[in-house]
DNA sequence: GCGACAG
DNA sequence: ATCTTGTCGC
């Protein structure tokens, strides 16, 4: 499977994946759990143009250290446009992950699942494309919404589109903000919390992504 | 028409 | 995403 390359394309890809049931994946005892972020220059406001430079990096970890890590320069192309993120991000992602000599069980990325306009987010649309498993997580949903959970590590609320439960808040730490959940290619609601609580580390980011974002903005440079 | 809007 | 110092807390 290749990246869309238009608006329309991916659009069209959205609504197939939207309808897709792949095999559900059961986490195994001990997972490999990736993780892959690419980051912009310093100074770049708004939503970025086609040509922007970028820098990407992907780890493979055993939920707490890292395995492997693979990072590399990229480039965007497009701007971002809320619903079409996998046009900007999807190539660079998907390069930097393709570097890793071995894989994860499943990974880790910043971006939505079914909580999209057409409900196939990036999440779903980078698993397909990997053929792996995927977890999204963000800071704030996108078409979702929902009350936030209690100030208490480990505490969940839902988040709904149209009633339908797409995603879950997670309070990875007390005092700080609850992120996003989404269950993306081949995971479901439960597996996708169970994932992200199982590489925390007592921190608010799940190791790998917090790790690819190091490993990526020490690439960029300062 | 206006604002909101994953990164 | 990125812009940004100090500051409060464990």
């Amino acid at each position: 499977m290749n990246w869309p390359t238009t608006k329309a394309e991916l659009i069209s890809l959205q609504l197939e994946l939207a309808s897709a049931t792949p095999a559900p994946w059961v986490l195994p005892d001990r997972p490999l759990i990736g993780g892959v972020w690419v980051c912009f220059p310093r100074g770049l406001s708004g939503p970025g143009a086609a040509g922007d430079p970028a820098w990407a990096a992907a780890v493979v970890t055993d939920g707490r250290r890292v395995v492997e890590q693979q990072s590399s320069r990229g480039t965007a192309l497009a701007s971002y446009t809320p619903g079409l993120l996998a046009l900007r991000l999807g190539p660079v992602l998907e390069g930097a992950v393709r570097r890793l000599a071995g894989r994860p069980d499943v990974l880790l990325l910043d971006g939505t699942g079914r909580d999209h306009p057409r409900g196939a987010g990036l999440a779903v649309q980078l698993g397909a494309v990997l053929d792996l498993p995927t977890v999204g997580v963000t800071h704030r949903p996108l078409v979702a919404s929902g009350d936030w959970p209690d100030d208490l590590a480990g505490a969940t609320a839902p988040l709904l589109v149209d009633g339908r439960h797409v995603g879950t808040w997670v309070r990875t730490r007390t005092g700080t903000r609850p992120l996003a959940v989404h269950p993306g290619w081949r995971t479901d609601l439960a597996t996708s919390v169970a994932v992200v609580s199982t590489c925390l580390a007592g921190r608010r980011t799940p190791e790998p992504l917090r790790l690819a974002r190091q490993a990526a903005r020490l690439l960029r440079g300062r």
